[in-house]
DNA sequence: CTGAAAGCGCTAACAG
DNA sequence: CTGTTAGCGCTTTCAG
């Protein structure tokens, strides 16, 4: 008999002289055990030290307890805050945490999401961008639920900002500082529904049918907002609203490198409210809510469907307001 | 017979008329199985749609090809960038990643390895902080490997720059550039062995026996950098290295916040190397490597290490150089 | 090269 | 309140 064997269930039956049924009656909290047994199973427990083997509880119970999470890029600031509200309420209900980047690349996505399944995640929590169909239709071949975060998109269950409204507030404070060119820089091929709504508030903004010539495209980098900068200025815009921080970041820095003063000749607002806008020197003026929290109460959202309980509102818009910043009048 | 029914190797099994080992040795690639058989189980698979249950194979197999990877936390833009090193290749290597931060509450990181374990992971990567014995032991009795990245230690297998070195070319450019009172800022509470590591340098860098009085302790958050400031200023040091970006910004802030010119009469240098470097105004000097590729390289030897495949250095050593932003001269 | 059969460690009726 | 008994879907000897 040797001692490294790994402690089974069924050595804490032996153990507790009681059957595997009861051990996993104890183990799981059931309540139809009796005290004087519960208690000789917990000590025989303690005694050999028993450790679950969650795998077998999975395979048998057909739930994993984990869940996936897909990004975009976890490098990104924005998105790493989001997840680590996830990861935290995750946390908080037993959850463990699959974390995969997917690059805007919708094939590797899907391949990266079939990778989950197999492993038998019980759900998901999308980040920042849309699900194809395609993978909408694994996702409901496995019965499996899912939520939008911070993204848009005719989905069931979203947690989000009201981004019109977001947007008409933005443009409102740019122009209350005296700018009569405004320009939206967002990302319409990576993010196109979220960009949508961008666009649509900034349209019932500046109450324009077409904005045309006004939206400008930028990936969400540093190194792309700051080319982006000298199409900005040759196009004799003098106020941007940028949707991403990074992207605002290197605008900015493009701007004042260039020696157009910010916020006098030149306002620019972001949408992140990441640390991104506290560093940058004048300090971006920003559409305000907690990141964080935008993922805490999507795995919150994403817990009650796993447990079936009741959900109130399966689409949570989070408040948020303008945090000015000096890169704004 | 309900056509919803999930598809196991058993129905594969029947559908090309092998047996399930059969089966199982086509879906693991082994070479022994006839080019016809293999062909037919090929095809049945293919229309079957039949998707393997990782969980099963995890059960028979003792792996589950997820590996742990814990961070102080994710939010934390150091960490973020390294996360992403590591995801990518795990994907290269067909392991997933199940992420959780730990924010350096010793306590809650053991229980969340004890979970993961539990989870029956096949290892760790344990980034930027030690491990503690008790979770050494813990990660021993399960005979699970696990690798250290981006901190020091006496574990057999890690991944790091030359912490040593780099103080000291830190401390070279900075009085090269006229400083002669120079601080170290570090976080010697939650990152005790790369703190003595720095200090080691800073030793031999300045020559002196002791550097007690030139050492501040900070968070390794922007606030707590941005109060660390005044500190500086009232102790009349005239240039800092300080170990982690985010509080080196927060201080290079505050700083010129107050008035003083940056490099002129205070110079401060960097070591992460993040997007953060070149956001400030002043850029930042920093120590210079690729974080990435430090996440990158330790999933490696990581995937090296649960495959047994040879290991020829346990211990990594990643080039790095200094790259000048304009807060040194 | 292929099949039979015994698990992996746990859950979940079902019976008592 | 407790025990018995099938599985969950796959791997892995061991024969042949």
């Amino acid at each position: 008999m040797d001692k490294d064997r790994t402690i089974t269930i069924y050595d804490v039956a032996q153990e507790a002289r009681v059957s595997m049924a009861t051990v996993s009656r104890v183990v799981n909290n059931k309540t139809n055990v009796k005290e004087k047994t519960r208690i000789r199973v917990v000590e025989a427990i303690e005694k050999l030290n028993y450790q679950p083997n969650l795998v077998a509880k999975s395979l048998a119970s057909k739930k994993t307890t984990t869940i996936g999470v897909v990004v975009p890029d976890i490098s990104n600031i924005f998105f790493a805050n989001l997840a680590r509200g996830i990861e935290d309420v995750a946390e908080m209900y037993d959850y463990q945490v699959m974390l995969v980047s997917s690059d805007n690349d919708l094939v590797q996505e899907e391949k990266l999401v079939v990778g989950l399944l197999n492993k038998r995640v019980d759900g998901f929590v999308f980040v920042g961008h849309e699900v194809t169909p395609e993978i909408k239709e694994v996702l409901s071949k496995y019965e499996k639920p899912f939520i939008l975060v911070g993204s848009e998109g005719d989905e069931e269950y979203k947690v989000n900002i009201d981004i019109i409204s977001a947007t008409r507030k933005a443009y409102d404070t740019l122009v209350s500082g005296g700018k009569k060119k405004v320009a939206l820089v967002t990302n319409s091929i990576n993010y196109k529904k979220n960009s949508e709504r961008y666009i649509e508030g900034f349209q019932k903004a500046t109450g324009a049918k077409s904005v045309e010539g006004q939206v400008l495209e930028v990936k969400y980098k540093y190194e792309d907002g700051y080319k982006l900068a000298e199409r900005l200025i040759d196009s004799k815009f003098d106020a941007a609203f940028v949707t991403n921080d990074e992207a605002a970041t290197g605008i900015l820095n493009a701007l004042t490198d260039r020696g157009i003063k910010v916020p006098e000749d030149f306002e620019v607002m972001t949408s992140n409210n990441t640390l991104l806008t506290e560093i940058t020197r004048p300090s971006l003026t920003t559409l305000a809510y907690s990141v964080y929290d935008l993922g805490a109460i999507s795995m919150r959202l994403l817990t009650k469907l796993l447990n079936a309980e009741d959900v109130m509102d399966s689409v949570i818009e989070i408040p948020f307001h303008i945090k000015k910043g000096t890169s704004t009048k």
